[in-house]
DNA sequence: AGGCAACCTCTCAACATTGAAATATTCAGC
DNA sequence: GCTGAATATTTCAATGTTGAGAGGTTGCCT
């Protein structure tokens, strides 16, 4: 027998309230939701160990696993992070107040801006991304093996769905 | 053959780039996040059509399945959604403003807000709340109905196991 | 009664994001 | 060489949330 978590109250209070929809996206879409909160205050507090927020941890990820020594434009960031241009640019003014990245000019089209990792903001990512990663593995420690490659797979085929493409392998999307 | 997301490049960098470090609750978390954040773009487009934000759907939707006629406190608001009381007053303001909802203070206990739909505010979310469901099928067609029972079970093992509880039938999770 | 801890809501400042407008640059075509 | 469309980033006002703290209320305990 399963225990019955908040959203199979919801699902049931809407059955009881309006006899005449049927709530069940709500079971899939509800949870989505809510894991996704609880989740995103977890991760968030391993951030604030490293005096990070979650957007700057992403863009020094994203930066980190580009592999590209030159680093990436701002939009690249923008368009891997999912938010938009403006958002970029307040993450690059807080890194860069920090020493974490530098931002420069490109000399080959003045329009953008490249952004790359200082040896200091290498270092504090990939020590970050270690913690991260065992953090992640803490919150996802409910689920055997075959359940998270069952999870990702199902969430693949929505995503692709959904129109979120790869892109382009220098800036896909982010973690 | 299954076609590549974004997140397989983020974990195929991650190997590149830290072959030190086993990425896979990327391929989970990190597609729970992307999904989440596409999802809630399409949510909440539908609810401006009605002239409302997400959280103050939230609200309506909560007072409206509770079934109780005499309308919730501002707490259990607070705790179904998920977010700090000082969100839900916010909230409560606009729908105050709006006319969908009275504020008033409990006779019995003067600390409490009691909080009900205006028949204006009834008929808004009941219109709101088809066509929402309407449009959480529309996003989750992809997946057939047995993928999203898999997805809702898993989903339900880790809301389960992060805490997530049942609590008050009154006033549990939001949507 | 009186003291006091627990409780509930509201206030307020800080913060990050969005969305749109502004600025600057590149490139194709006339 | 211009003009104009397209591109790339920054700026800025508006928005919603968080987190801390204040104010007011209740009820138990002495």
């Amino acid at each position: 027998m399963v225990e019955r978590d908040a959203v199979d109250l919801v699902v049931e209070q809407w059955a009881r309230a309006r006899p005449d929809l049927d709530p069940s996206p709500m079971s899939v879409l509800g949870r989505l939701s809510r894991v996704t909160r609880i989740v995103e205050r977890e991760l968030k507090a391993l951030f604030g160990e490293f005096g990070l927020e979650r957007g700057e941890f992403d863009v020094l990820a994203t930066l980190r696993r580009s592999g590209s020594p030159d680093g990436l434009t701002a939009g690249m960031l923008a368009r891997s992070s999912m938010v938009t241009s403006g958002a970029v640019t307040n993450r690059l003014d807080r890194l860069v107040a920090k020493g974490y990245v530098t931002r420069e000019f490109d000399p080959a089209n003045r329009r953008t801006v490249i952004v790359a990792l200082t040896p200091t903001g290498r270092d504090l990512i990939d020590r970050a991304v270690a913690a991260h990663l065992e953090n992640e593995r803490r919150v996802l420690a409910a689920l055997d093996q075959h359940e998270q490659d069952g999870l990702a797979a199902v969430l693949r085929t929505l995503l692709l769905s959904l129109g979120d493409e790869a892109g382009d392998p220098r800036a896909p999307g982010d973690l």
